[in-house]
Parts: C-alpha cells; structure tokens; sequence
DNA sequence: GACCTGCTGCGGGATG
C-alpha cells in the first residue's frame, strides 16, 4: 500500500524510538499519519478526513507525542487539549495513549477531564496540568472562563478535535468555535488536528480550523485518509406483503432475527426509542437459542447503558438495538453487521452507522436496511444507491448562534475584564461567526450587560459591568458562580424517573413510599396518559405504572400482554434534502421501478394508472371525496418538518378561502388536507405561491407554542433563565411559564431583542424549516399538476391510513384502522 | 394478520 517513500524522508518525519514501536508492531506509518506529522512540523493546522478505524486517532496525536518527547527535561505544561462529543471518548482515549506512551518509553502525563472528573483533580487540573489533556467542549468553556486560564493555555500548542464533523453546525459546535477563538488569542502557536468522518464538503470543517482574517477566508490543510472498502449494504425485500403504512418494521422482525442468528455480534439501529423497545421485546419473544440481546437507548439509566457497553467490549453479547446512542463511540471490533431498522433518514447518518461494523480494512462493512413500508421501501434504495456511489448529505455552513455568543462574553468576563472592541475581533475569528456584524455583536454585549432595554429594570439580568478603562468585567463572584452553573448548550426537557415501587409506603401505611431501583426517564406528557394499573414497556420489561411521587413514576413488574408503548418527544429527525431528492428522482423515473420490489413496482404502475406520476420537478395534487370530506393531498417528497410548515400556511390560506379546512398530517413524502368544501376549483398556483412565507407565517407564528419552547431554550442558554439544578425547588412548568413571560413581554415592547432573533433563527432552521419550504416552493411554482380524482389513489393510501391514525380518538385503535385499510384499498381499486 | 414514532450530547468550585 501507499507510496513509494522517499528515501530522504522517513528519518525526519518519525525519530527512532517511534519507529521502533512501529516497527515492532507490524506496522508502517500510514500516509495521511506521515501527512499530520508533516503538517505539524510545518506549523500548519489540518484536517483528516477518514473513515474509522485506520488509526485515525493516533495519527491526530502522534505529532504531540513527538514533540513531548523532544521536549526538555522537567518542563510540564499542557501541551495539547484533545475535545471530544462524548465524555467516554476522552476516558477510553487516556486509557488507549497510555500503551503506545508505556511502550514507547516516553515521559508523557495525560489526564481526562470530564463532569465525572472528582472536583480536587479538575481544580488541581487548573495549576498542575497534565501534557495531554482529553476533555469536553463544555470543560473547555469552563476553563477559559476562569482567572486562571491565561497561565494554564499561554503554552498550548496543538488542539485535537476529534468527531469534528459532529460538532460543527450545532450549537455546541458554536461554543467551541468561540473558545478556540480564545485560545488562539491565548496561545498564538497554537495548530489544531481536526479528526472528520467522511464529509460531502470539507471547507467549513477547515475554516473551523483556523482563525479567520478580518477580510477573505482561511482554511486548515486537507489530508484524506484512504477509504476503506465499500461498504456491501442490501435493502430488505423479503416475499411478505409490504405494510402501506406504519414505522415498526414489525413484519420483518423474524428476519432480523434470522439475520442477527447469522452474524457474529450485530447492531440493530432504530429511528425512535419506542421503536427500539418494541423491536427489542419482539426479538426476545422470537428469541429460541436465547441468544444475548440488549437494549440501549437515551432514556435508559446511564448505569445499566454502561453494563450494556461492558458486555459488549467482553464479547458477551450477540446484538444490541439501539437509536443514536450507539452512533458515535469506542470501536467494538466485534461487530460485523449492521441492521438500520426503518428509512435511513440521510446519507451521511447512515454512512455512519454502518462504519460501526467491521473495523478491519479490507473487508466490506455488511449492513442491512429494513424498511417498514413502501415509502421507505424507495427511501432505503435511493440510500442504498448513494452509499454505494459514495455520496453524502451536503450541509450548509450557518451562522453562529446568537444565545450560545451571549453565553461565551458573560464567561469571557468571567475569566479577566475585556475590551468589547478586542473580544469582538475575537469572536469574528471563529469560523461560525466571521460574518457577525459589529451592531449584533453590540446587542449581545448590551443583553449581557443589562438584558436588553425592556429588562433594564431588573437587576439579575446585569451580569457585567463596564470599568473606567472602558473594559467589562464581571459584576460579582456569584455571578462567575452562576455562569458556571449554567454554561453549555444542552437543554433538556423536564423529565419524570422511572423506579421500582409502590405508592404508600413499604409496610401499607400511608404515607411516603421510598423509592427503588432507577430504570430511567420518561416524558411528563406520556406520564399524564398512565393511570394506575396500566402497563407499559420500558427498558425491555414490562411494567405495572403504580402513581407519581413528586418526580418518580412508581412502577412493579408485570406480566400483561396489554402493553402501551410509551413514546418521548425528542426533537425530529429530519429526511435529508439530499435523500428526499434522491426519492424523488426514483419515483419520478419508471425506467428506474425495475429495481424495486414487485409490490413496490404494482403501486407505482397502478398510480400512473389510477391517477398520475409527476415528472422531476412538477407538485402532483391530488383532490377527491371521501367520508363527506373533501382532500387535497400533495407530494413534495420534503420531509416531515417542511411539510408541517407547509400544512400549516395553506390551511390558513384554505380558510379564507371559504374551504373550511379541518385538518392536516404531514408525512416525511407527502402532506393532506382535509377540509368541507371542494378544492378541486381552486386556483392551484396561488394556493402554492412562494408569498405564504411573509406575512401568513409571521401571523402563525406570533402565538406558537413552538416559538415559545425555541425562545426557552435560548434563554437558558444565553443565561436569562436558569437551568434547574438538584436541590432548586424550580419544576419544568415554572421554568417554561417564565420563559413565555419573558417572551410575551419582549415581543411588545422589545422586538428586536436579540434572543428574539436567536429563537427565530433556531425557529426557521429547525421546526419550520424556512429554507427547505422556500427551495420546496421555488421549484414547483408553475409545475402543479392538479389530478381531481373519483376515489383515493395508490399513493395517498398510507398517507391516509397516517392521518387516520392520527384522528381517531382515543389512540391507535387497531380495528378500525384494519377497516380503514381495507376501505380504502377497495375505493382505490375501484 | 396487519398496526402502534420521532435522536444524541454535557454540566461550579472555594472553603470548612
């Protein structure tokens, strides 16, 4: 492998020791390793992008190790900062640096330091560093907004980013954009190893890199490691009927146990934490050879996730199902399959995961798609077709957050009293806000000086204070307290425990029942649909709900069949654009069907049939009756989180319009509507005209909820409103009711507040999805083919079966659904 | 016999 090496070269890149250690091990320098040992000594920050596995992380601290050990004698300082999305990460690095470094002979402390960390080490962190330090973008934040940080980083020379392409664009990402920002003020030799999975562009990860100039761009070298083999992933199409609706995947289970019985150790991916338990519990029921099956999810207790881990580093299990928890982390070499349970959602996602199989080079990664209707069906092979040509989502780079900046000046006076016009210099270095205008910057000083005009009044919100000199300094060391209390980007939503127990104590009397064993947590609003008695599923088992004790939902055992499966409202999983085009262009092509499943291929014939197949671009609507009410339903094939903004601007439009809709219900590939009068007359393109994102969304949205819950969020992060800690008497309800106070009160008398434009920004990029509705919109306008139709067509079967399941009372109930199948089928035949 | 939706990540420190 690689290139011939000139002969000149080897001594200069690797000293001897090191090439011995190599040496001994089999091993060869790998390229992109020679590339990072090059670039360091050239002084020059870089990015590596490769796939995992491969020594990526070696290669990104080889250039320290060098450099220590050429280092004199007695001379500690820290040297190199190493942050990573995930506090386990940075434990098991310490632990994998210490052999090389024991191996090698070399005199190299390196410490991890986490919230876990005890509090002496991370004070004694402070004034006794060690050279390597592996750590968090949050213990980062805290460092640098301490007096002491100037002494402790003036040495720093290297910083290694590790999973970059997972911090960069969130709001973490934000925070430790800005504090890099810091630290090359702070250590002006400073280079930084930026460690990436596989990327569709690379620039913004390299700009992140590298401080930016007042004018133009900067960007860090590019090294590219070798891709390994391409992976082997199959789309599931087994004989059985494929479901018209639904997201279990449940027809399949005994095919993923067949599949998993196959594989050394698998990992099942799923899209939903109700998802996982459901396919968990169903694999145990299938379960013969009684094969070690695990569950691992967010809301499990962190204790029994960690015995889950444990039993997979030793070998002891056969597979674990699991959602996201399991997407990033240590390596299990073990693992040689990976099943995705459910559409795939984006390229890079799934690319990621189905690098958590097979670490070896030269084997394929084997992965699995298994798609729980036919819509997902088209999603799993137009996922498939992308992997296999090596394509990934492309990401826009935007703008910094304007809360997490808010957040990072109250810590910058934290650590030492600032001049606004250098910190502002500052912060335009970092990458996400080389854009930020100098007013902007201004108003975000301004908040944290006083909270904004219309909070002048009250005196918790002035957190700094200006100084004769012109410079901000902290107004008092509670509020330095209260900033630490409060720094990081993580905002969760109030949770209640789920624990072992009963009401009314253990020996029957009234009173206070003492809590057991903590499973994990569970959403407030799930928890109001329990009434005593029901039974549920959580974390594998099934369990009796027993009643509420202040934050506890007591639960026992039990063994019933009538289980409801409990569902929590994380933020949504959006449909990539990239893939959803791909689905498009799928659909919009018969010449590509022949690929596609025989039931998938007898749908999309009977629709061209039946009713119409857009071409590539053009907006298929179609109208028709149906139970006394009249439907519209399109496909923009968009995703869910456009769709919604999409259902909510036209029926609004439809009310004026006399039509007098009644609902809506967006799916990921298509949006209907349902409404007394008939559409079918209507002028189509006026209906669809880019014109609903003016003054009809900003009308919606002055009384979203939605908008209030985005609002919340910023304000804790900027440090308007404060976290609940342990101990504060403060629950979830009140914090929101404030913070919708607040809200309420900014947008009369205060609207250009800026975390006004922090919320709305959030607003547009996440729940309304401003950008992909305008790019929805822009594209069809002049394209709508409007079908009015006798009956429901093929395609607008599960979208209706959605919307059914939706609107029936009293949840999903099964009967009625089965005839609502069978209804619509007959009128789509007919 | 179907069918059950929405992810993850982190987190004071000085003093007794």
């Amino acid at each position: 492998m690689g290139r011939m090496l000139d002969p000149s070269l080897p001594d200069a890149v690797l000293p001897p020791r090191f090439q011995s250690w190599f040496d001994g091990r089999g091993w060869r320098l790998r390229d992109h390793q020679r590339a990072v040992l090059e670039a360091a000594r050239a002084e020059a920050s870089a990015l590596l992008v490769a796939p995992t596995g491969g020594g990526k992380t070696l290669a990104g601290f080889l250039p320290s190790l060098v450099e220590l050990s050429e280092r004199p004698k007695n001379q500690r300082s820290l040297h190199t900062l190493y942050v990573s999305p995930l506090k386990a990460l940075a434990v098991d690095i310490e632990r994998n640096l210490k052999t090389p470094i024991e191996e090698i002979g070399l005199d190299i402390q390196v410490e991890a330091r986490t919230g876990d960390t005890k509090s002496s080490v991370r004070q004694r962190q402070r004034t006794r560093p060690p050279d390597i330090l592996l750590t968090t973008p949050e213990q980062i934040a805290l460092l640098l907004a301490h007096p002491s940080a100037e002494d402790l980083f003036s040495g720093l020379r290297c910083v290694v980013l590790d999973e970059l392409h997972a911090l960069r664009g969130s709001k973490r990402g934000d925070l430790l954009s800005l504090d890099l920002a810091r630290l090359w003020t702070l250590a002006p030799a400073l280079r930084t190893v930026g460690l990436s999975a596989t990327v569709a562009d690379p620039l913004p990860l390299r700009r992140y890199l590298v401080p930016q100039p007042e004018e133009g761009s900067a960007e860090a070298a590019l090294i590219e490691g070798k891709g390994g083999v391409r992976p082997d992933v199959r789309v599931m199409t087994g004989e059985d009927r494929i479901p018209w609706s639904g997201h279990s995947g449940r027809h399949a289970f005994g095919a993923v146990y067949e599949a998993i019985k196959g594989a050394t150790t698998t990992l099942v991916f799923t899209n939903t934490r109700s998802q996982a338990e459901v396919c968990f519990q169903e694999l145990w029921k299938l379960n013969e050879d009684s094969l070690p099956i695990a569950l691992h999810h967010g809301s499990l207790e962190r204790a029994q996730r960690e015995r889950v881990e444990a039993a997979m580093q030793a070998g002891g299990l056969r597979a674990i199902v699991c959602t996201a928890t399991l997407d990033m982390g240590i390596d299990w070499g073990a693992v040689d399959l990976v099943i995705c349970l459910g559409a795939p959602k984006g390229a890079s996602r799934l690319v990621q995961r189905i690098g958590r199989a097979n670490h070896r080079m030269d084997e394929p990664s084997r992965a699995l798609l298994v798609p729980a209707n036919r819509f997902e069906v088209l999603e799993c092979v137009a996922a498939k077709e992308a992997v296999d040509a090596g394509l990934l989502d492309g990401e826009g780079a935007k703008p910094g957050a304007l809360d997490v900046l808010c957040q990072h000046i109250w810590g910058m006076a934290c650590a030492e009293p600032f001049h606004p016009d250098h910190l502002y210099r500052e912060v335009t270095s970092a990458a996400p806000y080389a854009g930020l205008p100098r007013e902007v910057f201004d108003r975000a000083l301004d908040f944290v000086a006083t909270g904004g005009y219309a909070m002048k009044a009250y005196d918790r919100y002035r957190r700094i204070v200006r100084q004769p000199d012109g410079r901000m300094r902290i107004r008092d060391p509670r509020t330095a307290q209260l900033y630490r209390l409060n720094a990081g980007t993580i905002v969760e939503m109030p949770v209640y425990n789920v624990r072992i127990g009963r009401l009314g104590g253990t020996d029957g009397k009234p009173g206070r029942a003492r809590p057991g064993r903590k499973l994990g947590t569970m959403e407030e609003w799930f928890t109001s649909q329990l009434t005593p008695g029901d039974t549920f599923l959580f974390a594998g088992e099934v369990l009796r709900f027993e009643g509420i004790q202040e934050t506890d939902v007591l639960v026992t055992k039990s063994r019933s069949d009538e289980v409801k499966i409990p569902s929590w409202q994380g933020s949504k999983f959006p449909l990539s654009s990239f893939l959803s085009a791909r689905v498009r262009d799928i659909v919009n092509d018969p010449a590509r069907w022949g690929q596609l499943p025989a039931q998938v291929q007898e749908w999309l014939h009977l629709q061209r049939r039946k009713s119409y197949v857009p071409k590539p671009d053009e907006l298929l609507i179609e109208t028709f009756e149906r139970a006394e009410k009249f439907h519209l339903v399109c496909y923009p094939f968009d995703g869910r989180i456009a769709h919604q903004s999409l259902g909510t601007l036209l029926t609004r439009r439809l009310e004026r319009a006399g039509m007098q809709p009644l609902g809506f219900c967006p799916t990921e590939y298509a949006l209907s509507v349902w409404m007394r009068r008939d559409p079918s007359g209507l002028d189509m393109d006026a209906l669809f005209d880019e014109d609903m994102l003016g003054d009809d969304l900003d009308d919606w949205l002055a009384d979203a909820q939605l908008m209030k819950r985005t609002f919340r969020n910023c304000a804790i992060i900027a440090g308007m409103i404060e976290r609940n800690h342990p101990g504060q008497e403060k629950s979830g309800r009140q914090v929101s009711f404030s913070a919708g106070l607040i809200y309420d009160v900014l947008r009369e008398h205060e609207p250009d507040h800026i975390l006004l434009q922090a919320a709305w920004n959030d607003a547009a990029a996440g729940f309304l999805d401003i950008r992909r509705l305008g790019a929805l919109l822009s594209r069809i306008q002049g394209h709508l083919v409007l079908k009015p139709l006798a009956h429901v067509s093929p395609l607008a079967v599960p979208v209706m079966m959605e919307a059914g399941r939706e609107t029936i009372i009293g949840g999903a109930n099964e009967a009625i659904l089965a005839e609502l199948q069978e209804e619509l089928l007959s009128e789509m035949m007919a």
